[in-house]
DNA sequence: GTTCGTGCAAACGGTTTGCAACAAT
DNA sequence: ATTGTTGCAAACCGTTTGCACGAAC
């Protein structure tokens, strides 16, 4: 609560009511919604939210590097409160996005491509997901 | 042209001429164009060609391994004629997407990940294309 | 009293769907 | 005659935009 506070004022942003519902939602959220899911889950609670709110709302957060963008997924762009380099590991059967700790996989060879200047990478990848 | 019949039959796609128009189209594209790209360029020669039918015979294609999608580019999906397995690097500036041979980045961990079992991967790029 | 944020509706862009006309077997 | 293919328009879904109202410095 009151570090949501502090975390917006850090970065600019002025934390009205709309703001700090969303933020509490997507800060806080171990899945990777997509701006409706956002819509339709903070509006439970603040039922008055404008969808165009919501999608201001994120793009602020985005351009603020309190989020980033994903697109691993179809029709639409996923957020993700995980702003660390990290890598991407879809479920095939459900479409459940999960993070995967960048330590976990290692890339070797992308210094080295020719006519390449590799700034940012991650490595998606697709399976099963099983207990651990 | 005849190579074109000869994978469309190989595949089980009925050979139309709007298919034909799109696979000779979509199948030699170096670049990775979206849906309604491909209808914009096809329907230059085939003016009759409607936008639907363009979707179909993409997802047609798609269906049967003669393309793939990639969720490269935001707002659409790409189609790739390259099927077999290879890693993208997308241009910052340009947002154009280049295809990565699938030797030149090696990845490892991945089948050690505790709790997902990968089926499938990519490395996705970014940074700036730069003279070979 | 301006500036900034919100809400609503309309617009937009990519994609799918329903359906009638039309081949092709 | 049945099946598969096409074209058109409408629908759809995610997202953005225009604009008027309202809140906050």
């Amino acid at each position: 609560m009151r570090d949501l506070l502090v975390a917006l004022r850090e970065r600019g942003i002025q934390p009205t009511a709309q703001r700090l519902a969303v933020a509490q939602f997507v800060l806080e959220a171990k899945s990777h919604p997509t701006a409706d899911e956002v819509w339709e889950k903070v509006r439970k609670r603040s039922p008055t939210l404008s969808r165009a709110t919501v999608y201001n709302t994120l793009n602020l957060f985005v351009e603020k590097g309190l989020l980033r963008t994903q697109l691993v997924r179809e029709g639409a762009l996923v957020f993700d409160p995980y702003v660390a380099r990290h890598h991407h590991f879809i479920d095939d059967e459900t479409g459940e996005i999960y993070d995967v700790p960048w330590e976990a996989v290692k890339v070797s060879g992308e210094k080295s491509l020719r006519g390449y200047e590799v700034r940012d990478y991650q490595v998606v990848m697709r399976g099963k997901r099983r207990a651990p």
